[in-house]
DNA sequence: AAAAATGTTGACCGATCGTGCAGAAATCAT
DNA sequence: ATGATTTCTGCACGATCGGTCAACATTTTT
């Protein structure tokens, strides 16, 4: 009774392969040049193994575009009204500069649907992300209230740390040309958050020069 | 001999109206996405017609990239060691903001097309984007040596400058549904260019909070 | 006015697409 | 062991793709 069979076992392994091979091929074709035949060959089974467990392209690419989302929203839980705001967007910032790093595809995913105007996610913009946005306003909001930050623009400011961290992903490609060809090192992700956190935050802090 | 004749004439106005909706389509549904008789029906001709002038996709495809590149190349005119640090930043973000408004689609081509690493205009990239951003980067290392602006890294600055700038081109539709689905008013986008070199800028500055 | 060059168009080709479907293979329940 | 259930796969379909081509229309040149 306590495992479910071999069946039940394979059932996860093979969708996770091939969710793993649709978040990959979607990424690098954009949703209509991703062919369900190509999602297979990455998965190594044949095209018909996808259909079966996915029903259909679209139904699919729901499921990869749901996990990023997922995870990105995971990735501000610190900004709370009752953490220091310089720590939790800094915070946020190396966290989301981390998934740039370990799920630059997912990243693609998404700016690639959104280019395209939402065809397929439009609910969720509605739904998930308009919600959950303006809760981080109304913390960050809060934050200049109580004089813990100077008066920015609350929106902006998460505009531009969703276009900066994200830029690392997206454009990845370009980045890695400009530096010679070769990807970013450790080292260089290292310089590279903090030198996001000091571009970005040195707007935000109270004290200019601290 | 004022005029090359009626037929030039024309030759240009149908090739400017098939590079226009070569553009807006490429941009919306991706390379692969884009088909050549979505152009044609675009730019209201019949496809052989989109073929007779630009021979294959990928060439009115280059064409496409082309132009925007170049546009983008002269927005950073008044990024040189003559000009005032925080205004020739200031200048570049405003123009490139302003792009951002009246040329989305070429912003979300060139977007795409990075984040499917660039399989059509690498030689873009290693020729001419390494060497005008290696320029960029001396000019704005030049700044700090002669103690005009504070010590940040020239090259994430330009990178942030890029990426949030163009956040607000390819973008656009998470903007407006984040915006109550309303697109951004001349306000809204003057408040953008404010809130942009607010908090890009600040980080640069010399004097904190002056 | 005749010839040449340029522009325009619909028909057509082989390839690939998403998806439906029948049946083989494997696993589970009894 | 046997039947039910789930998993897997090859094949076939209509649609659409990029691109070729020959016929036709218009403009330019002579």
């Amino acid at each position: 009774m306590a495992t479910k069979g071999i069946q039940s076992r394979n059932r996860q392994e093979v969708t996770g392969r091939i969710l793993s091979a649709a978040e990959r091929v979607f990424a690098e074709f954009g949703y209509a040049g991703a062919s369900i035949s190509r999602i297979a060959a990455q998965a190594g089974i044949p095209k018909s193994n996808v259909v079966y467990y996915f029903e259909t392209k679209e139904l699919l690419y729901r499921r990869v575009v749901g996990e990023i989302f997922d995870i990105w929203r995971a990735a501000a839980d610190s900004i709370t009204i009752d953490n220091d705001p310089i720590r939790a967007l800094g915070d946020y910032i190396d966290t989301k500069l981390d998934l740039a790093r370990t799920r630059p595809y997912g990243s693609k995913v998404w700016a690639n649907e959104i280019i395209q105007r939402a065809p397929i996610v439009q609910d969720y913009l509605e739904d998930e992300l308009r919600s959950w946005t303006e809760d981080r306003i109304v913390v960050i909001e809060a934050w200049i209230e109580h004089g813990q930050i100077r008066p920015i623009s609350a929106r902006h400011l998460l505009y531009a740390i969703w276009a900066t961290t994200q830029h690392y992903a997206d454009f990845t490609h370009q980045i890695t040309t400009l530096n010679a060809g070769v990807e970013l090192t450790n080292r260089q992700w290292d310089e590279t958050k903090t030198a996001v956190k000091d571009l970005l935050l040195r707007g935000v802090e109270k004290h200019g020069d601290g």
